[in-house]
DNA sequence: GACAATTATTTCAAGCTTAAAGTTTTATAA
DNA sequence: TTATAAAACTTTAAGCTTGAAATAATTGTC
């Protein structure tokens, strides 16, 4: 998925694009996982729960964050479980549904990711300082409707 | 990653931008990582790897598609593994420099690709079909000045 | 109220992924 | 030479990831 088109003509431009997407987001994205291991001790996949919890300090059942992160089920388990066992979320069963479970941030686990969200932004300017901020939102734009579009159809 | 920014203020516009573009790299990745294995049983990183090997009908060294497809090394073992035990490419260990093995497509993995290739362009084209030609072309342009800036001081 | 279908989650097997440590071969240099 | 370092790979342990199967609880529907 990385490699360039193998022939050309027509639809080949959607096909560069895909490509040069998915090498800036692989690149980006090794290097944030380097320094969250490097400065922080923990992984994407944990840095991405604990944003989408910080986000609702109510909580989120674990098909709220399997949804929302774009994952599946099952790999949402495996994490919760990890950070659970590190102190940073709790899993509480809830009295109306008994099937479902509340996942919250604890106060440890909120302030680990203020701390790490800061570095995070700092980085994410960083890496992507080359793009302008008028550029930026422009692709953002582009990118909001793609997806808004696409996704409806599913 | 795939979250929102947490706060509001300056550098806010590259955090956006990049939480769009790796939510849209996911979710079309996604989307043809279930095709590719309900179409042609296979996945993600054999295709990746068998794209770059189509490319390079000569060979490749393993260092060299792991530099190329931007995985470890020992990432790049496992899935070539897999892959001559399927036939569809050799490890070749050469006389020069016997550290080294040269990797090439069989005939069968040869034809195997290019099968999955045409169907593969033709989702990516599906997928993105919300975006222009034209603003394919601009999006691709902007970002590949980005990676070219930012890989080259690394 | 039974009981089938649905929903939420976990478990499982297979494969992907990395960083770090280990092996073998080649290059360097005293 | 003969160490010593460097390079190309592989192996290993831990964790991430998926799709499918299994559990458990809830919601129709009769």
């Amino acid at each position: 998925m990385v490699a360039g088109p193998t022939s050309v003509g027509p639809g080949k431009d959607r096909l560069r694009l895909w490509i040069r997407l998915l090498r800036a987001s692989r690149t980006i994205e090794a290097e944030l996982r380097e320094r969250l291991k490097k400065e922080f001790d923990t992984t994407l996949p944990r840095f991405d729960v604990m944003a989408a919890l910080y986000r609702s300090p109510e909580g989120m059942l674990m098909s709220d964050l399997s949804r929302f992160l774009l994952v599946s089920n099952g790999n949402v388990t495996g994490i919760v479980d990890r950070l659970v066992s590190e102190g940073l979320v709790t899993r509480a069963r809830r009295n109306g549904d008994r099937r479902t479970s509340m996942v919250r941030l604890t106060e440890e686990g909120s302030k680990s990711f203020a701390a790490m969200a800061a570095a995070h932004e700092g980085w994410v300017g960083e890496l992507l300082g080359t793009v302008s901020e008028d550029d930026a939102r422009r692709l953002t734009g582009m990118l909001k409707s793609f997806r808004s579009n696409w996704e409806g159809r599913e």
